[in-house]
DNA sequence: CATCAGGGCCCTG
DNA sequence: CAGGGCCCTGAT
């Protein structure tokens, strides 16, 4: 696929704002076929835009006290202004760069234990740089297996019904539209080794060809109503609506759910323990940081996994499984 | 070699 | 509302 029509323009997140700490997710494992890829004040991904498909560069220009980003964007032919327009909005609602973090920040200022943790990312934001269908085959793969399982589900479904691209010299894939594999029969997925999720895919594909969901009617809905109309969708259950009205519709306090594993990883890095009661964990932090408990959860959690790129943490490599 | 749980969810009783 | 079953893999 060919991407060689440039268009260039600025967004302005809202202050404060931490470029590292929004574009790139440590916790976030990367599989072999790269769906984005960041360095130190640049990124890149595939942008879905309804059946579009473009190129995206992000690039930090940040002058100290005002934020500035400079939005490179890659496409078959040059851009409406219209269009342009479109790109810029959806942006700026997937990474939550209008969003107001300065109530956070001053919770965070009050927090003793954890302001050191904070401070270094002060302005960091939830994202999904996906499409909810996109995010909820990636969610869908994490299920009931391990990261390593994980990863070769999705290298297998890119590969076979995924977009390659090249721009800007990186090469990225993109994840396929629903009705391009809505009526692949289900042994075909099967064969791709995704087990009973070839089930939840299929349908899942169907019914967002039909149009059964509305994806950016859910962005104007309070969490509750979300969180119901999310877990209709086969395949969703407590945990993946957690991700998805986290990172794709930035609710901050979805604190609710807490899975096993994770449950392993808050002890130790709130308590020092190796297990604390889930109950015990879920009212402590909603009472320490109301609602903005998964958010707060997220600085620490982005934290620690960052550290990890850097210093081995033995506790957690344990806890990870790979 | 066999067994088992894993970054859940659906379905049944 | 509890519990069984699910695909496949790597760990034990």
């Amino acid at each position: 696929m060919k991407l060689g029509r440039k268009t260039t323009f600025t967004i302005r997140p809202k202050p404060p704002f931490h470029f590292g700490g929004t574009f790139h997710k440590p916790s976030h494992f990367p599989n072999t076929l790269k769906l984005n890829e960041w360095e130190p004040g640049k990124y890149w991904q595939m942008l879905r835009m309804g059946k579009q498909l473009f190129g995206l560069k992000i690039e930090n220009r940040d002058t100290t006290s005002k934020p500035q980003l400079k939005i490179t964007v890659y496409g078959s032919k040059p851009l409406t202004t219209e269009a342009r327009k479109e790109i810029r909005k959806e942006i700026i609602w997937r990474f939550a760069l209008n969003k107001d973090l300065r109530e956070f920040t001053r919770l965070a200022q009050k927090d003793k234990r954890f302001y050191p943790v904070f401070k270094k990312w002060l302005g960091m934001r939830s994202q999904s740089p996906n499409t909810l269908y996109e995010l909820l085959n990636i969610a869908i793969m994490l299920q009931n297996a391990t990261v390593r399982r994980s990863q070769q589900m999705l290298d297998a479904l890119l590969g076979a019904f995924g977009t390659r691209a090249t721009f800007d010299s990186h090469e990225l894939w993109a994840i396929w539209l629903p009705q391009e594999i809505a009526n692949v029969p289900e042994q075909t997925l099967r064969d791709l080794k995704i087990g009973y999720r070839a089930k939840f895919v299929k349908r899942l594909s169907q019914d967002f060809a039909n149009g059964t969901i509305d994806e950016m009617k859910l962005r104007t809905f309070d969490k509750d109503s979300a969180k119901r109309e999310l877990i209709k969708l086969y395949g969703v259950g407590p945990e993946t609506a957690r991700i998805l009205l986290f990172e794709a519709y930035h609710h901050d306090d979805v604190f609710d759910h807490i899975a096993p594993w994770q449950q392993k990883i808050y002890s130790r890095l709130f308590y020092g323990k190796s297990m604390v009661p889930v109950e015990k964990i879920r009212n402590d932090i909603i009472k320490r940081y109301g609602k903005y408990s998964m958010l707060a959860v997220h600085y620490i959690w982005e934290d620690i996994f960052w550290r990890r790129k850097h210093e081995k943490i033995e506790w957690l490599e344990k806890e990870i499984r790979l």
